[in-house]
DNA sequence: GCTATAAATGAAAGCGCTTTCATCATAGGC
DNA sequence: GCCTATGATGAAAGCGCTTTCATTTATAGC
């Protein structure tokens, strides 16, 4: 691999020149320019990113946390980011947090240790304290899907609140009142925030809460699947199914399927997210979308204007979910 | 941010010995160690893995292409290679190639200019020859889901004959005579070997092929549509309808539906991969295992043995898929 | 106790680049 | 044509670490 010398060498200027050339950063005389760019040409010289970093004190890398690499929802959400930045000559460097406190700090102080210039984190597990904490210690970092108080200005969040307010009121605007639902792990802010928007349109329809029509899942499709039969053992019947994500949603139909009961006709179902495979059910799926996409350009747009100073004028902090309409209501 | 300079000033030994503490290469004694440890620990010294890559010539980071972040499939790759290098130690950069040649190679050359230590790349569009120019500039890289000939000890593949072959003969063997075959693009080997599979299994059988049972696909959810509208379309009636991929058998079981057809009954469908949602489709769809995880995994252990000498015996470079039976056969 | 050998440590030269500061060249003002 | 302001270029000092080679210290053998 030919160096940054052996380009000054063979075109006959000096080290700091070629440097300037690369990085288009001081005027080059247009004659010097073209000297230079013949010879990085003829010896097909690539800066060494390693060195530059070194020396730049800028590693142009973006360390990113998220729960899972697999699944719809991360899936999306990694590859609008990967494409932002690649854009922009910057790379990624992913770490899987797996929803655990440990790991999700294993996975920051990795991508600590690596250099990265700044951090995308979609964590759930560790507490707002150390999230205060890391953003007091300089690391510049954006957070997806949660909001925490004292650093507001790093958070991207959707409105879950507001979306699970949308999918009851939607089930109750098509009639039904007895309502169960499927929450994910209480723990978890949008588990919670989607909760308090069902109790609230509940509310604003005069419903009072039902525990035996509650069930705490996991987010998984098991956690559907063992949601409905819970629910169903409760003995208290219900038409409509609220489930805070499409993977719970998932197994709750093929639970529907499994006790022979029809769907939407005897029980409508509505999930949360809107992931890619939300139309492979049978029914499709009615659901909320969520902005993944959007959300993670946003978060790779917020790095790219913080941390690397190019001009991006509108960042948007909050996202509002919207109603997706399909068969299974 | 300690350098180690300071740790060495600190602990009253010079910078190569705390180096040597830090590696662990060669042997400290007991005594200077615990002191290097000592003020390691009260500055919170943490190395700069830029400047060691810097002077060591390892970026300790193994470059990924594949062709899309997103999808059950290579979200379940990624996990598991990430997985395994974080656990040693490293970490990956990840480029998508999208199925194209300019973009698969855009990836390697960013990848390349980023100082990988070693690439793992599943690209599907540059061609061979590329390849085997890539492996004579002396940059390690591991092929998954490709076999080219000249650097047959890179590849990591699944036999994919085989797997098309199993497909097709367990509907033989289930007594369907009237196969139709949704295949992927047949510019991309795995498609095509696939397809050979699913011709061998019918030559045993005596069956000869008839072009009105074929269609050429995308390997995406609407080709699976596509394709079954464009078989029934061609008139020659079919029980059976193998696909090359679990994406396209969805969307035929879509089409299926919606065709007022029953599955098994009428026609019996199985797909290819068994990625996360081939039970979420109803009925449960029947296919080929691909054993995903364990690829990734053996493609990380190659690295790690390969470039970073660790001690891994068995490595497998070929897989050999199975069939996995549901209800939608 | 002294030398021969091995083990532990230190000094210093890079790794390939950026960036500051000084120098040189060019052009404009009088 | 001389002086100054400005733009272009060069010299050289790092960035924080690894690694070679030389040196010092410990171990063993007699």
């Amino acid at each position: 691999m030919a160096t940054i010398y052996q380009v000054s060498e063979l075109a006959g200027v000096s080290l700091a020149t070629v440097s300037r050339v690369i990085n288009n950063t001081v005027p080059v005389r247009e004659a010097t320019r073209l000297k230079v760019e013949a010879a990085m040409q003829e010896l097909g010289y690539r800066p060494n990113s390693v060195a530059q970093s070194l020396a730049s004190n800028r590693s142009n890398s973006i360390g990113i946390v998220v729960s899972e690499l697999g699944g719809p929802f991360y899936g999306e959400l990694l590859s609008r980011i990967e494409n932002e930045f690649r854009a922009a000559g910057k790379h990624v460097i992913i770490a899987a947090g797996h929803s655990n406190a440990d790991l999700e700090r294993d996975s920051i102080e990795f991508l600590r240790s690596r250099n990265c210039d700044a951090l995308i984190l979609h964590v759930e597990a560790v507490d707002d304290a150390y999230l205060v904490e890391l953003a007091e210690s300089g690391l510049p970092f954006v957070l997806i899907n949660r909001m925490v108080a004292g650093i507001e200005e790093r958070c991207i969040t959707l409105d879950n609140e507001q979306g699970g307010y949308l999918a009851t009121e939607y089930m109750l605007q098509q009639g039904h009142r007895d309502i169960a639902y499927i929450s994910g792990p209480l723990w978890k802010h949008d588990a919670q925030e989607r909760y308090n928007g069902h109790q609230k349109a509940l509310a604003k329809f005069g419903i009072g809460e039902n525990k035996a029509l509650f069930y705490e899942g996991d987010f998984q499709e098991t956690g559907g699947v063992n949601g409905f039969n819970h629910l169903r053992e409760q003995g208290h019947t219900f038409t409509a199914l609220v489930c805070a994500n499409d993977e719970m949603a998932s197994g709750a139909i093929t639970a529907v399927h499994e006790a022979g009961l029809d769907i939407p006709e005897q029980v409508a179902v509505i999930g949360f997210d809107n992931i890619n495979f939300s139309h492979y059910t049978h029914p499709k799926l009615t659901t909320i979308d969520y902005p993944v996409a959007e959300i993670g350009q946003m978060a790779a747009r917020w790095v790219l204007k913080r941390v690397y100073q190019r001009p991006i004028e509108d960042l948007q902090a909050l996202f509002i979910p919207q109603l997706i309409v399909r068969d299974s209501t």
